[in-house]
DNA sequence: CGCCGCCTTGACCACCATCAAGTGGAGTGG
DNA sequence: CCACTCCACTTGATGGTGGTCAAGGCGGCG
């Protein structure tokens, strides 16, 4: 079930909110976003599609777009008909299973974006972002030891979490000197995993790992019961 | 398909964080909700789930709940097994279908109380929150004219929205007092829903209404089969 | 009548937004 | 090799939105 791949540049948007979805993208490599823009001006990223865990499937039965789906960098995508997908829910239920279940985990994660919006202070909130995308990355092997690979601005994660990018700044600041996290020129270092962890109230459980358990070792894990 | 309904007080847990799932639930009557606690005892609302688009699929095929569910009034639900869920999307594409097209709505929800609690302040995203029940409630025949019961405290509404008691009173009284919507004893009244639309930038799109038309009659019933 | 939720009000302060200016590195062209 | 530019990040000052604490009103119900 291959389809041609396809180079986007950065910033280049995959799929424009009003938009009648004709395709299912795949994100193979590089990294992209949901996002919603506000007449103000304002955008509010929505998600991040990661190489891994990036079918994006919403598309498949809704009539319009209601957000916008974008690459952040220059990523390899892969754009499946609709028609296809349609095919493969009547007559392979084990992949559309396992599609179903990948949408579930998204939403888990949202639902998780939602306690962090509404109940976490700045810190916590980018704490929290932090662990996530950690446990998420190295789950595909997208991470050496404690750092990771993260191509955004700080506007941009101002853009995901509704603070200015002032603050986002300073929150980053405070983090740092604390000795918890440092996000420099692309790359998280997580300089103490379980601090951090412990400041943000991050419990890996909403990502729902174990089923995944392509990982043996390592965090995440006390799921695993 | 019918199961044995079962009548739950207000305030009691259908299933909570931590469980592993055996049924799916459906709300008949009444007004449920997800949560989640955090260590600190504050409580993050996540979604309500109203008669007529009310069914929980999440459940079928993780692990673990992610989050808690419970009634906000006495309630009216099912439980559907696991197991029948699962011969049904075997057997049945088209529930299966059905429901897996609620999920998205129910997604396309979330992704609006993301950009709502991202970058809105407190009395834009109250007015956006009534504007969106009042749309829903409506299409499901849930409001006689320009109100609708909506059986919450001011409390819980801080706890959806991130924002404290206080402050969802005052932005309340503040709303009231433009008048574009009154919240009495559970009753909200939209006293001029275009200006409270415009307000809060309320665009009905993402509730994805109109390919709801898959029933005959009246929206919002895709669940019933 | 009296209790108990829930709503309301006031005072005070913190978190975070905004505005504005300045630093520093990467890439470009002289 | 050195301007020069651009962009992301940084820093400071100021004020508003919204949190917290605390007390008071006001039904509803036993």
């Amino acid at each position: 079930m291959t389809a041609k791949s396809e180079e986007i540049g950065a910033n280049v948007d995959l799929i424009a909110e009003g938009d009648r979805p004709e395709n299912v993208h795949v994100v193979m490599s590089g990294l992209a976003y949901r996002y919603k823009l506000l007449p103000s001006g304002r955008r509010q990223i929505l998600s991040l599609l990661v190489p891994g865990d990036m079918c994006d499937l919403h598309v498949a039965l809704l009539g319009a777009m209601d957000h916008s789906l974008a690459a952040i960098v220059a990523s390899t995508i892969v754009r499946i008909p609709r028609q296809t997908i349609e095919d493969l829910v009547e007559n392979e239920p084990r992949i559309m299973r396992a599609c179903w279940w990948a949408t579930l985990v998204d939403e888990a994660v949202m639902r998780e974006a939602l306690v962090n919006m509404g109940q976490r202070p700045a810190g916590q909130m980018i704490a929290h972002l932090f662990c996530e995308w950690y446990v998420r990355l190295r789950a595909v092997g997208k991470s050496n030891g404690l750092s990771f690979v993260m191509p955004m601005t700080q506007e941009e994660l101002g853009e995901m979490t509704g603070l200015s990018t002032v603050h986002v700044n300073r929150s980053l600041q405070s983090l740092r000197a604390q000795g918890l996290v440092s996000f420099k020129h692309q790359v998280v270092t997580m300089m103490d995993f379980s601090r951090l962890a412990a400041l943000s109230g991050f419990h890996p459980g909403y990502l729902h790992l174990i089923s995944r358990s392509i990982d043996p070792d390592q965090h995440g894990r006390q799921v695993t019961a």
